[in-house]
DNA sequence: CACTATTTGTCCGTATGTATG
DNA sequence: TCATACATACGGACAAATAGT
């Protein structure tokens, strides 16, 4: 038996990389390793599974398993040592935990806005694009204000934020006033009451624009939030996508029981 | 100049495909003109750029660009036509608006619970691993109830439950009442007095075992949600880990804006 | 009606990358 | 390391359908 072979977090028997997708296989299996790696899955230290481990478990000939093990050997999140197996060099980042969570997205909103610098990649007034348009409640191809920025937290990428603003809110600041201030303070100066929003989190999957801006390579998962907010009028005065990376921000909230229920309700604390 | 040419949505120039990736240069093409179409961003009867103009755009090879093009009918997301050009013939579906969003995960929790059927595919007392043991705030490889369901809606795999609960809980109920009953009424039937809830949210990507119960392929994106359910004694009595289809799922919540404050506290709304 | 520009369909030869045994 | 098979990508060439002048 292989000492200290990680076995907590295995592939299952059934294990198979798609021979369909076009993707290289040993770079399906470099992205399945990665991710448990830069995961935390396999911790730093522990060997993960040979190259052998993997010929059987993917179904693959030698070659394609040293391949996707070489690769993460380049990355520098392990090591190969001849006669021992390969051991896990990167030590996985706590997410950052936000140690007393008051209100899901919120109390991350105040931190991240003090901790973090923004910069505008793309500032322009163009026809507002289908989903736009219709959270944003306008015909199809009304000109909106569309910002694009990525915010950094220590020189490292964090989020990728896409904005859509109707053209006459959006004429009432400057691009350079996006730097500086949250787009909700920039939205109350012009006059807009916000009253509430709507929100969505999925996930998907980082394309060349996205990765390249995030530093992180493509096809890697992203968090995917989508928000229209509302103002005291019903008006929708801004649709906004965030992509985060979710190695260095994750949503965390805490949920209280409502009491006398029977069902599974719950409400969210503050 | 081309009639009816889609000229409104354009490549921007960031949007280039990679040539030092594995991944095949027609396959990024075809996604990203994928995206386009499924997004409603080529409304349907639209021509999407010819051959000649994607080689300009993306700087391929006629060869390449007119691969990704025959991807996409082979879709069925457009039709080509010899000295005409490329025609979407996909309508992109309106986002459904959820009329109704509640309190994000909650009114969901119900009309999951009411609309799906679980399937058990393991059950057992295992020592549980570090992070389940560090989130029911027991010693490494303490015995613990371990369960892996499936939820599936209308014979579709819908989300992946991998639930932790401290052994003396577990014992009060069997195998078979997961199938009917949520954890939580049953957790309450053995007494537990439910208090509150810390829940985290981020994206990962699907491995072998998780891409069979979910049957998308593996490296598809997936919303990971991992919840630790805490009683009035402060003590945790359940830790779960849910993967969530993208496709088929979104966590939806409305958020109201604080009065008075002029720092960016949003409060949950219900 | 022909003429032309555009666009897709089909084919060639060649070089490089991927994956197997 | 080698031989082999297949996929990817390039540049180029010609044919056939469409639309506008």
């Amino acid at each position: 038996m292989s000492k200290n072979r990680n076995s907590d977090v295995t592939f299952s028997a059934t294990e198979r990389v798609n021979e369909d997708l076009p993707t290289p296989l040993y770079h399906q299996i470099y992205v399945l390793l990665r991710e448990k790696v830069v995961s935390g899955d396999y911790a730093e230290g522990t060997l993960i599974p040979s190259e052998h481990e993997l010929e059987k478990i993917f179904n693959v000939s030698r070659i394609t398993a040293k391949r996707a093990l070489d690769e993460l050997a380049a990355d520098g999140l392990v090591a190969r040592q001849r006669g021992r197996g390969t051991v896990v060099t990167f030590s996985a980042p706590v997410p950052s935990k936000s140690a007393e969570s008051m209100d899901g997205l919120l109390e991350n909103l105040l931190t991240i806005v003090l901790e973090t610098q923004v910069t505008i990649h793309e500032f322009d007034y163009v026809a507002a694009p289908p989903r736009a348009a219709e959270a944003l409640e306008v015909p199809p191809s009304t000109k909106v204000q569309r910002a694009i920025r990525v915010r950094h937290k220590d020189d490292t990428p964090f989020s990728y934020v896409e904005t859509y603003v109707p053209e006459d809110i959006g004429r009432s600041f400057k691009k350079e006033e996006m730097e500086n201030q949250p787009l909700l303070a920039l939205l109350e100066r012009a006059g807009v009451k916000i009253s509430r929003a709507r929100q969505s989190i999925t996930a998907t999957l980082a394309d060349g624009k996205t990765a390249s801006m995030l530093s992180v390579n493509v096809g890697s998962p992203l968090l995917k939030v989508t928000r229209v907010v509302i103002d005291s009028n019903d008006r929708p005065v801004e649709f906004i996508t965030v992509l985060y990376r979710p190695d260095l921000y994750q949503m965390n909230m805490t949920l209280s029981r409502v009491e006398g229920e029977d069902s599974n309700f719950w409400k969210t604390e503050h």
